[in-house]
DNA sequence: CCACCATGTTCCATATGGCGGAACACAGTC
DNA sequence: GACTGTGTTCCGCCATATGGAACATGGTGG
């Protein structure tokens, strides 16, 4: 039951792109990059534009307004997880000098809910930041809600994902995967080094509910230079069992 | 030119909704909120469920999900002055203990594109939400952003913005209204008492661009006791300035 | 300077697919 | 068991999205 409502799913869509894309699009931009032809796209542009969602440059090229911000705010500010995170977050990378991101399981990926950096200095980590999206095989945070996840789902989900090779590093293989994913279980951490980006290297841990079900998975990225995963786990951990037993007591969220 | 594109239209109407809703909707709230018949309620949110933005509850209400998050990290992290603003609302939050909030003006309303709270405390003002409008009259960042508007577009918006009283204190009549931006003006800085808010005491001051175009306001919340606004007017005034140096050789934005 | 190409925009006959009222199914309540 | 509130499905009507082609526009290079 596909081609339902279309000029919605076609505008998501385009706005998602526009979202996305570093530079203003053009019609055509857009056109051929969704494989549109340029009417559709410039109707659904002006249309986006009517809504305040996108607009359009001198140059005729459109980028998403902040107004999009609106959209994503009440479930930032909503979120039960995310609220409880923020401070954690903060101290965890304030006193490695890490980013820090608290991650959830959405549609086969890895979404970044949550995000903080040392104080004086930008996100390095380039996934480190609210609403990006990483695979799950390449990424630390990845790899842990891949982990935890209930057998089923994670075998259907084991057996179903492409596993693209993101850098040299990146474990393509599904046997070295599932295997991985038993050596993550064991230590109760994973780690990523260098297997989705060249420059980052990641520890991430699980966050339970009440049920013991890994809600979001707690990372910390650094550059790959002399990166000591140990060091890094013992206070993740902590952080987390101290997420979790905050979150137990609070009801369960999608 | 109404009525383009309506599926379009009515499905980021809808999202919007949801994602403003602090509780899961069912469609029968959903169409009477926004005077729609049920059947395109139904419809439309079947469609967002499809594409991902909206989740289906146990009990059929619907909730925007995470990945609304995707549609704004691009807009989050490609804003050249939240970038730079970043760092500097977290040594102003920390230093005054203040929720530090950067709004922009967008579609006469007051934008939040950045904001920090103090470590380890959650935000205490409602309105320091990513994505979070105000309306201009009555938040100090909204004051900023009217006050330093064009002469032109300022006398536009101040005619025809309709003034609510959000609080008893609220500013509502628009000579008054002109005088304090007059204030304003004078002073560098802007002063919100519980006027949007009976719980919150903001000052703002503007952040300008290479060209003494204002861009953005910076603006520190408080409890409204025992504030004065000149402690906090000092530290701002001079982090503005920083912002306003750091951004006068970047590419202006819109 | 003009031919050229790529881009944005407008137009239009067609039929796709959205439309909403009404009928249906399903609970929970008095 | 009648009732009121849900959510869901159905269906004939016709609004309106569709995409190709024609029309602008403007920058580039021969």
């Amino acid at each position: 039951m596909p081609a339902a409502l279309r000029p919605l799913h076609d505008g998501l869509a385009l706005l998602a792109l526009l979202s996305d894309a570093s530079e203003a699009q053009g019609v055509s931009a857009v056109a051929s990059r969704l494989g549109w032809p340029k009417s559709r796209a410039h109707r659904i542009l002006a249309a986006l534009v009517a809504a305040g969602y996108a607009a359009r440059d001198d140059a005729r090229r459109y980028r998403a307004t902040p107004q999009v911000l609106a959209l994503a705010s009440g479930v930032m500010s909503r979120h039960p997880l995310r609220a409880h995170a923020l401070p954690v977050l903060r101290r965890l990378c304030d006193r490695t000098g890490c980013d820090a991101t608290l991650s959830v399981l959405h549609a086969g990926r890895s979404l970044a809910i949550a995000v903080d950096s040392p104080a004086g200095r930008p996100a390095d980590d380039p996934f480190s930041t609210l609403g990006r999206t990483s695979w799950l095989h390449g990424a630390a945070n990845g790899k842990v809600l891949l982990a935890w996840l209930p057998l089923a789902e994670q075998e259907s989900l084991l057996s179903t994902l492409p596993l693209p090779r993101l850098t040299p590093r990146t474990i393509t293989d599904r046997r070295r995967l599932a295997a991985e994913l038993e050596t993550v279980r064991a230590a109760g951490y994973a780690v990523n080094d260098r297997e989705n980006h060249p420059a980052v290297f990641t520890v991430s841990v699980p966050v339970f509910d009440g049920f013991h079900r890994c809600l979001a998975a707690l990372g910390l990225s650094r550059r790959p230079d002399d990166a000591n995963a140990l060091r890094l786990a013992e206070p993740l951990k902590r952080a987390a069992a101290g997420l979790t037993r905050t979150i137990a007591g609070l009801p369960p969220r999608s």
